[in-house]
DNA sequence: TATTATTATTTGCAGTTACAAATAAACTGA
DNA sequence: TCAGTTTATTTGTAACTGCAAATAATAATA
């Protein structure tokens, strides 16, 4: 196994990359990269229970609860008691954690135009792909070892 | 931009499933993740210094000395005196880090594998492929950027 | 409707992380 | 060769992280 083909090795050098590109642009408004993680599913995927939450950021859940606690305290989330379920906390997007958001999302946007800028639109449409495709592996690999165990 | 498709999130995701997917073979040798990253690294390239060796793994240069630290400890590296420049410290692995390094090596295998069960070789060289050059990308953007800020 | 089990979130705690300052060694040009 | 500058690493410090235990609300059932 060689390390540069060494897929995890790849993936976690680019996830440290794209941190490092976009981390200027998230101190100029005074939140780190775990805040945006929670911005921008909040913003794509409308209120969320804490739990949901966490599994869309990949956030650790005690983690995800106290980084909720400060970015409430900045005024970017509110916390809500579920309707339906009220073990449940709703999470959701203030007017400002909003406006931060779409203030952001430009330099997000640049950040991904640059790093695909030459690719062509089959190359980035099959990046993606195969991304999706992975995941899905493991979702699969991890759901027959737990079969395995089960059983 | 949806966050399906918005490349970070994925790669993120995908990086925090392969953490979770690896963790119980490391747990089972008392390391942690980075701590694999570091052993990897060294085994795959050969005794680094510090510097060297934080480029490698993505890991910040004084949470890597602490890590080393640690591994130190644990006698899984060691640090040299640079020879040509007394300034660096070279971290090298120890016959017991190449040891759990090789107990781990399996388990990473296997790991890679089950998530590209499902690609043809074709798939597999073109992942490795556009990832690699989705890192370029990022560097050359990174470069121009500098280039702006300097001139 | 009490009791027990399950699900959802928060908190105690011990340890890790990263920025910035401190240290250590090596160059550079009088 | 000595002061000043640059490069490499470590350490002080304040904040963040994740496991496990605690809390809170539901659901199940006798």
């Amino acid at each position: 196994m060689e390390l540069g083909a060494y897929l995890p090795y790849l993936v976690n050098r680019l996830g440290q990359r794209f941190v490092a590109e976009i981390s200027p642009a998230l101190t100029a408004v005074g939140i780190d990269v775990q805040m945006w993680r929670v911005l921008i599913a909040l913003y794509q995927r409308g209120d969320q229970p804490v739990g949901a939450l966490s599994d869309l950021t990949s956030i650790n859940i005690s983690t995800l609860s106290r980084l909720i606690g400060r970015m409430s305290a900045k005024g970017h989330v509110e916390r809500l008691r579920g309707n339906d379920d009220a073990r449940s906390v709703i999470i959701r997007l203030t007017p400002d954690g909003r406006a931060v958001t779409e203030s952001i999302l430009p330099a997000a946007t640049t950040l991904e135009a640059g790093a695909t800028a030459n690719f062509s639109d089959a190359e980035r449409a099959m990046l993606e792909q195969l991304l999706v495709k992975l995941y899905a592996g493991l979702a699969d690999d991890a759901a027959d070892t737990e079969e395995r165990l089960a059983g």
